[in-house]
Formats: C-alpha cells, sequence, structure tokens
DNA sequence: ATAAGCATGTAATAAGTTACATGATTGT
DNA sequence: ACAATCATGTAACTTATTACATGCTTAT
C-alpha cells in the first residue's frame, strides 16, 4: 500500500493546528483499530509537506534553545486531501498475530490458545472501554453535527470490540468445558 | 512486527504437503482478513527455512525443464512451530483505507464517502459470501473436529462480514435521507 | 527531586510490494 | 489456438519500525 501519511495529517489539521507529537497521540488513542504511524513517518513527513506548501508551521518558542511547531494546513494542503478522498481505496492490509495463531492452532496448541484468547479478551474489553469514553466526550456537545462522520467510525469500532469480545469470551469457555 | 511468514508456512503445512503457490492461494482465499503474504516473502523464504531443516522439498518433474516443489514440514519444524505458539502475541498492525476515510471525512466530502461505502460494502458482501462457501465445504466432514480452530475463526470471520455489511448499509441510508 | 509526559528528529535496519522474467498445464 | 491458471523466482524499490539522541514542562 502506498504511504498515506500525509492525508492522515492533512485530515486531522482540517479540524484543529497540531503538533507532530498530538497528531502521534491522537492516531494512537483515536484510530488504532484501522491505523497507525511511527515518529520514523511522521516528522519527515511533516517537514516535506511543509516544502510542497501543504502546511504551515508556526513556532512556539519555548525556552531554552528547543522549539515546537505547530502545523496549519494550507489551501493546497485541502485541496490535496479532497483529491485524495476522491480516489478509489486501495486493500486493506491486516496482520494480526493473534488470528493467525487462532487460525493455525490445533488439538495440541490448545492450552496456547487459551492463553492467548484470555489476552486478546482483555486488550479488546480495554479498547472497547476507552472507545465508549471517546463517544461519551461527544455527547452534549453542540456541534455535535460536525463529529457525524468520526462518530459513526466509532460506534463501529465500539460494534466491533463487542464481536470480539463476545466471540472471545464464548471461546474461551467452549475450550474449557472439553476438557 | 517481525515478519512470520515462516510461521504461516509452518501452520499450513502441518496438515498437508503444498507448493508454494498454494500456500500464497490458501493465505489470499481463507485467511485474508487477519494475513496478506506475497510471492516475495513466500518462495525465498521457503528456501531459508529448507535450508534451516524445518522443510523436506519434493521434487515434482514436469515435463519440459521446469520443476515444481511440494513441501512436507520436518521434525524439527514442527518444534519451530509450536514454539511460536507459545509465544506472546505482537500488536496488530492494520491500515484500511476506507476506514481512513470514514473518519477523517466532513460534510464537504459525502459524496466520495457515499461511494465508498457501496464500494465497501460490496467487497464485504463478497468476502461474506464466500467465508460462507468455505464454512458449508466443512458441513458433512467426518473429521469435523480437526478443524475446530479454523472453524471458530471463519465464524468470527462472518460475523465480522455481516457487521460491516450492515454498518455500512445503515450507514448509506442515512447519508442519502439526509438530503 | 523526580517521574511521566511533551517534543523533535535521524540513521540503521527490517519488512513488504511490485515489476519483471520464464514457462507448463488445463479447459474451452 | 487461446485464455486462464499453475508455478517459481529475483531485483529494485518503497514502506515502516526501532533505537538512539536530546532536552523541556508539569504534577507530585
Amino acid at each position: 500500500m502506498k504511504k498515506k501519511t500525509r492525508y492522515v495529517i492533512l485530515g486531522l489539521l482540517r479540524d484543529e493546528a497540531m503538533t507532530g507529537y498530538e497528531i502521534k497521540n491522537c492516531i494512537d488513542r483515536r484510530m488504532s483499530f484501522f491505523w497507525q504511524e511511527s515518529y520514523g513517518q511522521i516528522y519527515p513527513e511533516l517537514n516535506a509537506m511543509q516544502n510542497d506548501g501543504l502546511l504551515d508551521a508556526r513556532e512556539d518558542q519555548q525556552s531554552g534553545n528547543r522549539v515546537k511547531f505547530r502545523y496549519t494546513i494550507t489551501e493546497k494542503g485541502r485541496q490535496v486531501f479532497n483529491d485524495w478522498m476522491t480516489e478509489e481505496c486501495e486493500k486493506d492490509t491486516v496482520r494480526s498475530e493473534a488470528f493467525l495463531k487462532f487460525f493455525l492452532a490445533n488439538d495440541s496448541n490448545q492450552a496456547d490458545v487459551i492463553h492467548h484468547l484470555e489476552k486478546f479478551h482483555q486488550q479488546n474489553r480495554e479498547r472497547l472501554e476507552s472507545y465508549e469514553m471517546f463517544m461519551k466526550s461527544f455527547q452534549g456537545l453542540e456541534d455535535m453535527h460536525n463529529h457525524k462522520y468520526i462518530l459513526k467510525m466509532l460506534e463501529l469500532g465500539i460494534r466491533q470490540q463487542h464481536l470480539y469480545c463476545d466471540w472471545s469470551s464464548d471461546y474461551i469457555d467452549e475450550l474449557k468445558n472439553n476438557d
């Protein structure tokens, strides 16, 4: 898959100016169930995008000789984002080691499968809770309409987490009662 | 994520001897919702694994000067696979361009979102059908028990596809009725 | 004071895709 | 005859992760 780092950045900056660190954080906290980016992708890309005129950087001088950059999207940046929105989507790339193990297991691996299922269940419950908190943070907001698209994705994320939790918890019971 | 190519291969070869081409095919048809591998990963890895004594190759001489290799797992290969089964799972890596667009959209992209949702719905319906066919191919088999683990994953895959289809179809209706 | 989190960046390494090259077999 | 699918492999390229380096700010 072609790298999409610049579109994620552009998409997030449409709403508010952000630093590279905040961008990374936002992706990790809110988008982790369908996307990830590392600092090694984000920081060089921010510089390249500024170079291409897609972003403006506001330099926040902190005390000492350290600098902090808060980026804003330019008109050209909005254009590039909207052009990408129009393009066809490439196929997903997914790699889940847990699913791989679940799929390839046989009876000789039952104990390992139960262990991985328990971990899987716990992680998905935690993620579910964090999505529900994020969802609640929207409740009561005036400009709910502006967040319609995020909310719809969040709804899907929550339903997916429910599915994963239910499935793994039933599966654990089945395997344990089989002995 | 560390590459897992050898474990996928090992896992598939535990059940039956396969060629590299068949391995790729199997991953594409049955495991695509949580895993993918390309020929550029599979063929070099098969040679490395043979070198490491994890596989034996049976050379199927075809007419002409072409050769075809059917691989079998060795005892050492089974050991390596079982050791991996015991290891903790790394975090998933997922990249879905469609989800990214759904999440980052706003009203100015509504038409694009509807288009991508329709494509998304269609692709997921097709995938659902192919999983249901694969599921049916197990029905009536004597050794159902041996496929318990695959069936459980298939069940999850089918439920996930249902969720994606239902969600996207509702979402399309919502967006269309909003005009 | 000190730990956790905020903040930016690069270089080395690893992983993964794609295009290319080749040719056999099977079904229509 | 022709197309689709079976079949193997490599080289060039792109993408992504990780470890390292540095130092500020905020809350306890």
